[in-house]
DNA sequence: TTAATAGTGTCTGTTAGACAGTATGGG
DNA sequence: CCCATACTGTCTAACAGACACTATTAA
């Protein structure tokens, strides 16, 4: 009797703009070598705490970056998703600003658009997408859509984020009463906005408490 | 390098009375040879066409039933969880009224609140009170609940199921709404509550095509 | 008729959101 | 001063929930 192939795979995601990219990178082992694929790997007993370290050490060995927010996602398994038998990936999402997605650019990666995936090696299709739905889920009602910001952004800039991953415009009050009432930001002291010839916006971040954690609406957006 | 060690476990609930309970198991074989702890077991790669299948083979060996409502929870790994080694554990979790598990009874069967775990096997207790969150939560805003009251039932009833695992007294109208807008329910002909001297319910049932589906509501209860 | 619970209409306080006003920068 | 965008106060409409009223059964 064969083992049962266990692996992570995560969903690394970004803003570029108004656009939702994920981050691909080309295999470097069969099967589908050097086809574009969804970061991930086995998990490594001998060295990973859990399955969570595992895939924080897959993001940190593919692109060199400790992404700031990293959730299980689901696990997919079965005898077809993998040409080598019987599997199962333990999937995750990761979410991260596009700069330090940019900046860390390696010539293995590309990142392709997360609402029009086409066809992926395995499952990955899938995986993207139960992951683009957990996030746009999630952005009705949490913080979630934060980390897709830099350490520190304007309510402005934040509510964009927002409208982006729900698709549709927010009101502006509404939107605020209900960051004020999460309480997961805070004001940073004597910073604004550069831009251009208009009032600067004042500047927030999350507060530390709630970096790596999700802070929850009682009622969504 | 040995091999991880792969199981699904499942966490089956029901309500006795206003009493959530959890469905344990004397289990059969080492480690922790007849402790009482969640129904699971090893993937079958030869059997199972995926962990959801595992997890439904699994409970109907040890409970004879088919759950009307199974769903992944999480996915706990690591060395330590089981003396065997490094191991994951996919865990899910399942809903069925509670005359349908008491009428399956087995003697190696034991129902235990679920809202007062104390040790268990493994990390058994992590699973029990993630499985039970999961289900408050999504009380406040699905059809969720109603997998935990027959085939058939009143609205007083339903509401008493959601004021149970809500633990708050809901209002009326509103509840009643609520079930409205999601749609989900519909009357079964002709048929009322039996009960006291007084005006007897109209009987719903979950409509076909939701039965093992949620139905969301935009806004919680 | 009474008791008991089912189901519904009405009113009220809260909240979401539209709108428009003030604030504050650059040109 | 003008323009553009940030922020905020006000008003209105929608909604949630309290309350009470009607409906319907058995005894």
């Amino acid at each position: 009797m064969r083992p049962v192939i266990c692996t992570v795979d995560t969903v690394l995601l970004a803003l570029r703009g108004d656009e939702l990219v994920v981050a691909l990178f080309k295999r470097e082992h069969e099967p589908y070598k050097s086809v574009a694929a969804l970061p991930g790997g086995y998990i490594h007993p001998a060295e990973d705490l859990d399955a969570y370290a595992a895939a924080h050490r897959v993001l940190r060995d593919k692109t060199g970056i400790e992404v700031p927010f990293l959730e299980q996602l689901a696990t997919f398994s079965g005898p077809a998703r993998d040409p080598r038998g019987w599997s199962i990936a333990i999937a995750y999402y990761a979410l991260l600003p596009y700069e330090l997605l940019a900046q860390a650019q390696k010539p293995a990666m590309t990142l392709i658009n997360a609402d029009r995936i086409h066809t992926l090696p395995f499952d990955h299709k899938l995986i993207i997408d139960t992951a683009v739905a957990r996030l746009r889920n999630k952005s009705q009602y949490s913080t979630l859509p934060c980390y897709l910001a830099g350490d520190t952004f304007t309510l402005p800039q934040l509510q964009r984020i927002y409208e982006t991953l729900m698709r549709e415009p927010l009101n502006k009050v509404s939107f605020r009463k209900k960051m004020a009432e999460m309480n997961a930001l805070e004001p940073v002291e004597d910073q604004m906005d550069t831009g251009g010839a208009h009032r600067p916006a004042q500047l927030y971040r999350l507060k530390a408490q709630f970096r790596g954690n999700l802070q929850m609406l009682r009622r969504g957006l």
